[in-house]
DNA sequence: GTCCAATTCATGTCGCGACATGCATGTCGC
DNA sequence: GCGACATGCATGTCGCGACATGAATTGGAC
């Protein structure tokens, strides 16, 4: 087998294994990995645009997040309202239930880094990092992390 | 952002690129990445039952890859026939087509691995392997991915 | 002002991917 | 033999994830 074969499986697998490990974790409190990725991006920036959402999904990074933002307001997490100066807009906002789960999504976030980091112990992450960064530079979902982290420079809320 | 973020983030970002490039050079031969890699490993080892199959997929580690195998059978590429000694197994073969089809998915895949050994050039993937696969080890995909590798060493078909 | 293109969002469709369930078949204890 | 259990597979359900389409709205060209 190629390395780079296997270089593409084991990425696929550490995808997969990453997100079962939090599917677990998450299903304490209901919620899937790519729900609580949207709420915690709504909870940093809201009330923000479904299309500003969607610029920093690294999940989902079709057209809208029109069916996530869905389930997270079936929920009851999420407040959908048209926005005044451009109707084409939809503004989200966290009900009370929301920001509350926002902070339980924080919790179990840090405990899967804390295990990634055990699991990291010893390695070069920064190396990988710099060339995951390349690989992904210019993606959509490569696009969509940059755009987190630009946000998070400028604007620590 | 935590670095243990950052590289989880990194990895979905990676994985989901990697596949739309993969996706967009199948859609030439009318194939999809999940399909292709079944396809590969069925030619590799027919006749093989669903399950065995399934130990080596990475994609779809649930219960049987069954309805890939229906779209394979649609397609016309796959022949499932029930097993004589075992008549709970199924017996997959690649049809003529199949078998065609197969070698253009190694055509392809070899285009993928090229580029991708272009984005590595100069990084010790050595290394990224060592860890992913230390990270993915004992998990559903990383355990299939292992037995794509012990089946190559021992039987070269 | 009026048309035209662009933007924003919702929705339909398809193929996964994970889980649970149910059926048919085989195997083992006795 | 037969009954309990395990195995192999198909299928239902749910939530994505990618793509295409269409409606509402906006802004600019003229």
């Amino acid at each position: 087998m190629r390395t780079a074969e296997q270089l593409r499986y084991l990425i696929l697998a550490a995808q997969r294994e990453g997100n079962r490990q939090l599917t677990v974790l998450l299903s304490a409190i209901g919620l899937t990995p790519a729900q609580s990725e949207a709420l915690r991006i709504i909870a940093d920036h809201e009330p923000l645009a479904l299309r500003e959402l969607g610029d920093m999904l690294v999940c989902d990074t079709g057209t809208s997040p029109s069916r996530i933002v869905d389930r997270l307001v079936a929920a009851g997490l999420v407040e959908r309202t048209s926005s005044q100066h451009d109707r084409r807009q939809v503004t989200l906002t966290l009900t009370a239930a929301g920001q509350d789960k926002a902070l339980r999504v924080v919790e179990i976030e840090n405990q899967l880094y804390d295990l990634l980091d055990h699991a990291t112990a010893g390695t070069d992450v920064g190396a990988f990092i710099a060339f995951l960064d390349g690989f992904t530079r210019q993606s959509p979902a490569g696009t969509a992390l940059a755009n987190r982290l630009a946000a998070e420079k400028k604007q620590p809320d």
